[in-house]
DNA sequence: GTCGTTGTTCGATGGTTGTCGTAGTTCGAT
DNA sequence: ATCGAACTACGACAACCATCGAACAACGAC
């Protein structure tokens, strides 16, 4: 598929929390999310700081996509993505929260 | 081994996020955790209500302990399980809150 | 002692998942 | 129209994990 494939996020009433801990469980999907935690941060496919290749970088932007923890903006051939931060506050308050307060 | 066995507790200093999440991600550990979530509350291996087999319970009861979610006591054969909610909230405050305000 | 209760351990098995390489698609720029 | 950049899809592979049955160990009660 393309780079511009629009997707379908599932809706705040969709998102279960099973799946987002399991989202957030992993070590290199925790750091994406650290690095997007900042208030209005945006970063693109190629912006994360990981170290896996980039087809492990769709698969894991897939499962955060599909736990609803991110959510993504197209601009031209790059697609931008943000924490769904309001949508998970009204659903778990204090998870977001407690996860990024860990020591690294 | 033995119903007797002393286990080992990983001190609040070692408990890691993933591993927490890790615990928390899979829906018969998440159903036992909400058993557990009310004050004071203490179950033994056997009154958890759960629909798996109790090799299976074993298992689950280990994860969490490992991850550092539950501490257990022992009184004679029976082994009561409870949440380490104090290490919890001090580490990740919020967390366990936003996990237990998720709909069932 | 002999049971029953409680809980653990040990394979075994089937399913899920993290990882990669390769190939392919869309868009923008030259 | 050709190239590169940004992603995605597909197939493969190894590792992990949830589950179970069966056997085992410790304790309390009879």
């Amino acid at each position: 598929m393309a780079a511009t494939q629009q997707y379908v996020y599932p809706g705040q009433d969709e998102i279960r929390i099973e799946a987002v801990l399991a989202a957030l469980a992993d070590p290199v999907r925790l750091d994406m999310v650290r690095q997007l935690a900042g208030p209005g941060t945006e970063i693109s496919c190629s912006g994360f700081d990981v170290a896996v290749t980039k087809s492990t970088l769709t698969h894991h932007l897939r499962t955060l996509r599909e736990a609803g923890v991110i959510i993504g903006r197209q601009q031209g051939t790059t697609r931008y993505n943000s924490l769904r931060r309001n949508d998970l506050d009204e659903l778990f308050p204090g998870l977001l929260q407690g996860v990024l307060a860990a020591r690294r």
